[in-house]
DNA sequence: CTGAAAGCGCTTACAG
DNA sequence: CTGAAAGCGCTTACAG
């Protein structure tokens, strides 16, 4: 009873006692918060947790006491009373280690004034059982939530995985897609409109195209993307000018050597990613020709290579650490709130590998 | 007493019961497989940690039972218990997005088959607070082990904080460091040499080098390996023939502009990594000449822009991937007992961007 | 070779 | 607004 009457500053003596006598040797616990404070560690666990119902003066106090050892609630004991970890994962299929790397270091970024952290999961969707393993692995470390990188974002079959354990996502994806909640739209599609414009502001008019990996999204909404910016602009992207790619380097080589072939060969094509494109540009020096003179060629990602090759590419900028950081945060907020959609527009990047059409 | 002598038909009959019983609704738990199993969960415990003190025949039945109702320990639940957490760090420095996911994905391949899971620390070297953020992250998340990738594992200060902390680590590093233990060696040196051999062998003599970051260890072995390379050849690097440069792709542009601008160029260079010697192609090509035919140029990693510019380089390829996996085993198998180096040679891989010398 | 009790550091109903 | 007890799913001395 005579305890419950200590002043503020008679319990900072104590912390500070305490300090001397244990910090050297182990960190501090709810337990020695509750002594040091002298209150349960009930109400110690309601202050960590940002409970409303406790007194202005003891969350004071006790904050103040807690700052002073630099209590930190152990994850691990909290999560285990949670019955969930205090881990996200990142579940990426996407080989770009540039993509990956960025996204992830935007996701840190987020997470690091958090109590979380993120654990990574690279997902081989050839597999068939990667679902499965998905599964598992969420299970196992009792993820509180999981971000998903398209391709994988698409899958309908996983984010149905994923209702079924009760796990919360969020979804990065070219385009909206049903139902629209927890996801970050890439719109991918303007991004691509806008080379196309680029294209008709340069005065090209027989235009090549080199699509992306067949079934990804990203895939099917940069090529729509592009030739609806085309027709808009009173142009057109005929079949005989789009070349299959599939995202790699050596794809774009082989589908510019065709588009190249051709007799009526385009004076500016637009490959699906940086990868092609930059693949496209050594098509076209083997075939004896030079870019931009030539044929210009244009890009989408803005990675590193866009930088690297010569000359560089103009590429549409997609804002990954934001999406990264943005991701992390909408999945700790509140997640059953985002169900709005959060946009963020690509934007074009003009540099050398794109010039005006010359006449001829 | 009568479930004491309850064959091991009749326990899996009870395992199935359970199954149908409350496998939708949650995992098993170690008291399930005890109750099961008819035994005191002290010794499921044993069995889940390989304890020796364990009758056979109990061994088996419950490893039966265990795969049966797939139970997997809760990681949260053994690490609060074990006061450390099932996760090992990876501290990283170096900014190269592939180096990173390459070193990460062997780590996690590794870890797969394991009850541990990675988390990522990206760490600022710049920042000179960076060790103890990376102590805070360790000591909050209770790190099992950390992995340490160049140039963070030669800092010996981060060391030290590692040893107070008495956290285990690995290290990755260039070269063998004192004290020996924890470590993989690269060898980055025996790397360096074999392009000085290759220089030699296609008859260059006047050679250029372009050196790595300042103050990273990477860069003096490779500099110094280089340099004794040539010498056993009967050949030399001058002072003159010298370019710092610091792993970027910029500085490779610059530092091969001032070498090519030298009244008595070199007819080779050999950059100290994959992004300077694509610099110093681009370079190359700015000054009007052209590789290899007027200069040989040859890099060190094998990253994947050695494959995307013109002509393709030849380089250094390093096991990256294999560093990781085994990094990750090292850590995690009788840590105390890795007292000795464990090797991994990198090896030269010959492209388009090396030729002979021509005769003029 | 095996087990009953206590403990790791938290949170959750339930009371008051 | 605050607290005593039980519990999350494991392991660790201590016994036997």
């Amino acid at each position: 009873m005579s305890n419950a009457k200590q002043t503020l500053q008679e319990k900072l003596e104590t912390a500070r006692l305490w300090q001397e006598k244990y910090a050297s040797k182990r960190r501090a616990t709810i337990n020695d918060i509750a002594d040091i404070a002298n209150i349960s560690k009930r109400t110690v666990s309601r202050i960590i947790n940002d409970s409303p119902h406790v007194a202005e003066k003891t969350r004071v106090e006790v904050k103040e006491i807690i700052d002073m050892l630099d209590f930190r609630p152990d994850p691990q004991a909290r999560g285990l009373a949670f019955r969930h970890s205090f881990l996200i994962g990142l579940i990426y299929g996407n080989p770009n280690p540039q993509y990956v790397m960025t996204l992830q270091r935007g996701i840190l970024d987020s997470l690091s004034h958090s109590d979380y952290e993120m654990v990574a999961h690279p997902a081989d969707i050839a597999s068939d059982n990667y679902i499965e393993k998905a599964r598992a692995f969420i299970q196992r470390q009792k993820l509180y939530g999981v971000i998903l990188t398209p391709s994988i974002a698409e899958d309908e079959a996983f984010i149905s995985m994923l209702r079924e354990i009760n796990c919360s996502y969020l979804r990065i994806a070219p385009t909206r897609l049903e139902p629209g909640a927890n996801m970050i739209v890439t719109y991918d599609r303007q991004g691509a409109e806008s080379v196309a414009h680029h294209f008709s502001d340069l005065g090209h008019s027989r235009i090549g195209f080199i699509a992306g990996r067949n079934g990804f999204l990203s895939a099917q909404e940069r090529y729509e993307g592009f030739k609806a910016g085309l027709e808009s602009c009173g142009l057109s992207l005929p079949e005989n000018l789009v070349a299959q790619g599939d995202y790699t380097f050596t794809s774009g080589v082989k589908a510019a050597e065709s588009l190249l072939a051709m007799e009526q060969r385009p004076t500016a094509i637009f490959a699906a990613n940086d990868e092609m494109a930059a693949g496209a540009l050594l098509a076209t020096r083997l075939a004896g020709l030079k870019t931009p003179d030539d044929v210009s060629i244009v890009g989408f990602d803005n990675f590193h290579i866009a930088e690297t090759v010569w000359p560089q590419l103009t590429t549409v900028n997609t804002p990954t650490y934001d999406v990264g950081k943005l991701a992390a945060k909408l999945l700790l907020n509140k997640p059953e709130k985002i169900d709005e959609t959060v946009i963020s527009v690509p934007s074009l990047v003009i540099r050398d590998s794109s010039a005006p059409l010359k006449q001829s």
